[in-house]
DNA sequence: CGGTATCCCTAATGATACTG
DNA sequence: CAGTATCATTAGGGATACCG
């Protein structure tokens, strides 16, 4: 990525490609889903079982998000009861590459920043 | 969240650090104010100017998140009028390597996010 | 099963005013 | 300059009910 603008060229610069990335990415439940198709299609309802706590609304909203942007394909079985698959589309699963970088920095920092949120809460508390 | 149930979750892996990360990461700000702050130190209003589009409050906010987590090093100059520069930490710097990995991603697939996104929409979109 | 529609509450954010 | 405080608006998200 080019960060070698001028400061105010931000707004018009990768960055706002990258936070749009990271816009759908960051989203509390999209990086989970997207790790768990990452082994392979899923029922709707296999997903709602593997991300725990996401309620039927928010996976139907985040799965859609995926769809649109090609990260994740929907395939509908016209059968009963219905079964739709989702699955990452090639474009989805090369997204993992980066997300598994950032997720081994954050493995690999998690006490840090443990341990500067302590320092700072334990700073900034005086009760 | 509380994916700490069955083996076969998504419990108890990385992908809960990711999750963290990602969630101060992906906040709309914090990306774009980490890649500023990757080219040197910057004044609270240089950042503000940068930065186009945020509140004084929400930046305000950004910042004491990014400190918090030890990616950020903010120093006070007591003089008049005040000055308070901020600055990646080493670990802040650290993080900017995945995320231009992101970024790079990004950039290099915008086009074809964009596609899908208006195929998407012009398929559903039939009013 | 895999949704959609609705209600409703809360958290997030902008706007504005004030301060060391 | 670099905040903090307050208020008002809005977006996010859970609970519930219903549908193909």
């Amino acid at each position: 990525m080019d960060v070698t603008k001028e400061p105010h060229d931000l707004e018009n610069t990768d960055c706002q490609k990258v936070s749009q990335v990271l816009a759908r990415v960051g989203e509390k439940w999209s990086i989970l889903i997207i790790m768990l198709l990452n082994s392979g299609p899923r029922r709707f309802t296999e997903i709602r079982r593997a991300v725990n706590g996401i309620s039927q609304r928010m996976l139907t909203l985040c799965l859609r998000g995926l769809e649109r942007d090609g990260l994740v394909k929907r395939t509908v079985y016209s059968v009963m009861p219905p079964r739709v698959e989702y699955e990452l589309t090639p474009l989805g699963q090369s997204l993992t590459e980066p997300v598994i970088a950032l997720g081994t920095w954050a493995r690999d920092h998690i006490k840090e920043i443990d341990a500067a949120r302590a320092a700072f809460d334990g700073t900034t508390d005086s009760p």
